[in-house]
RNA sequence: GGCCCCAUCGUCUAGCGGUUAGGACGCGGCCCUUUCACGGCUGAAACACGGGUUCGAUUCCCGUUGGGGUCACCA
């Protein structure tokens, strides 16, 4: 799996015309793994050559993700547009070698040229109608591009870490623009280049530049370049099996950030998982990753992205979170006013019952209701005069409570229930509505001792409506 | 359409000639229980189809079907 070289470089690199989507973030997590594994390199290029559509807001978007998503980067980024003349270079060099071509057709004539491929069911590629012809036959200073020269017979094969052994027919690959007419590089030149002049030895990216790489070797083969190990990884697929792209259903990790609340640490176990498996394990922190990860492991199929799965993978790691790292996380999403410290005591209680930080500050929200607390639906039933009744007796007891302690306000309600006669729950429930407005929250004597002593009584005495309270009692 | 790739529960996957085809999410049931969760137990759920090769195919080969990708002076 190590080239020849030694030591490991690969790289991501994505083009800044959008924000970081979930299949780019898989792809940097897979180079990034791969290199941590192999103790290499792993370098960042922005691939900003198409400068009408790249713009620095994507560029912070992408490295900003990257960054919440715990992966760093070696070296500083390369801006491939900076390289340009670079590019040119070799282009030209590759030009005086005999292994490219000018070709002054014009994008009228190629348009006219794909139209009757088209009409006659060819497949659609240059002809190489510049190929043998002498520029001198040119008009005198005609706009043209460079061509790379590409083998015409054989066949080309190349033995993907991933994919296998994949064989194309040299016959199927035309001769591509290298160098467009006003001067500037194409992708397909400037990727080679770049790669061989930063040393990657991997190239891992998404399985839609598998056909690339059959038009980007014959580069390295022209420029006596050592080829790298090519590992063409599954797309990921949306809902309706499609490919996901930004225009279909792929959201950026800032989304599942802010809009779903997710962990960067889930998001990266469940990427990570995403067409790779090892065994039955599901879990693996970073350092778990680094240490297991291979492109063996990598599947070849594609997988769908589901979100359900993702949550359920959040709420672990949401449950194994610092508590003080989840309030802050979570104060943001809260309404009004927020204790922090108060949030940070809640949290063992809370983070057991939320799949998402959104649900967290759902779940939070009683603490810091203001009196008299709006009751909800559900909970306004259960403060009947049947639960009010119950609630004046458990005020009672609770007023008598000095001692506010989960074992001591356990053993005083339970005590209550067993002298009214009833279970415990007929008690808790109208608390529960009481105490925090809806008929969901933690245990209800972890919630009295959140609240504090003053503020509970005080939130239970205002449901009793004396008059009620006094004809509810007398029929228990 | 040409070329390339892919094919195990609904989804993510384990399997690398002989297994009661395993795990996870989701779904159903039960237990725990003051609600909701968490946790535990448990159930339903898959080898796309057809040929070969083989004593024996989920596994190897071919084909069919289905899905996906790609065919620019975009990346």
């Amino acid at each position: 799996m190590t080239s020849s070289s030694g030591a490991v470089v690969t790289r991501f690199a994505p083009s800044p015309t959008g924000f970081l989507h979930i299949g780019g973030a898989r792809t940097a997590l897979f180079n990034w793994l791969f290199a941590r594994h192999h103790g290499g390199k792993v370098l960042l290029r922005i691939e900003d050559t198409d400068r009408k559509r790249s713009t620095t807001e994507a560029i912070d978007a992408i490295l900003d993700g990257l960054d919440w998503l715990g992966l760093d980067f070696d070296g500083e980024p390369t801006y491939q547009f900076q390289r340009a003349a670079r590019h040119a270079e070799v282009a030209n060099q590759l030009l005086e070698s005999g292994h490219a071509y000018k070709c002054f057709a014009t994008p009228e004539e190629l348009e006219a040229m794909r139209a009757e491929q088209r009409a006659n069911k060819q497949p659609m590629r240059y002809d190489g109608r510049w190929r043998d012809r002498d520029p001198s036959e040119a008009p005198d200073g005609a706009p043209f591009v460079i061509r790379l020269k590409t083998p015409q017979d054989g066949e080309t094969v190349i033995d993907d870490a991933v994919q296998g052994r994949v064989t194309v027919q040299n016959a199927e690959i035309d001769d591509y623009v290298l160098l467009r007419a006003d001067g500037t590089p194409t992708y397909m030149l400037a990727v080679v280049v770049d790669d061989h002049d930063m040393g990657v030895t991997h190239v891992i990216r998404g399985d839609d530049h598998l056909n690339n790489a059959f038009r980007q070797l014959p580069i390295y083969r022209a420029m006596g370049w050592e080829e790298p190990v090519y590992a063409h990884i599954p797309l990921i697929h949306g809902n309706d099996g499609a490919k996901m792209s930004k225009r279909h259903g792929a959201l950026g990790a800032d989304t599942y950030r802010d809009e779903y609340g997710i962990l960067p640490e889930a998001l990266f176990n469940y990427l990570l998982r995403l067409g790779w498996g090892h065994g039955d394990r599901e879990e693996f922190t970073k350092e778990e990753a680094i240490a297991a990860f291979d492109l063996d492991g990598v599947g070849k199929s594609p997988s769908r992205f589901d979100l359900k799965k993702l949550e359920n993978l959040n709420g672990h790691y949401i449950r194994a979170a610092d508590d003080a790292r989840l309030a802050m996380l979570v104060a943001p999403r809260m309404q009004g006013k927020v204790d922090i410290a108060l949030l940070e005591k809640a949290m063992p209680q809370l983070k057991l019952r939320a799949k998402n930080l959104d649900e967290l500050a759902d779940g939070a929200a009683f603490l810091f209701k203001s009196r008299p607390l709006s009751i909800d639906e559900k909970a306004a039933k259960l403060l009947d005069d049947n639960g009010r009744a119950y609630l004046t007796r458990v005020s009672q007891a609770l007023h008598g409570e000095n001692d506010w302690t989960i074992e001591a306000l356990e053993a005083t309600s339970k005590s209550l229930a067993e002298q009214l006669d009833v279970g415990f729950g007929k008690l808790a429930q109208p608390m529960r509505a009481a105490l925090t407005g809806t008929t969901t929250s933690p245990g209800i004597f972890d919630v009295l001792v959140l609240l504090g002593r003053d503020e509970a009584l005080a939130r239970i005495d205002d449901q009793i409506d004396p008059a009620v309270a006094t004809s509810g009692a007398d029929n228990t």
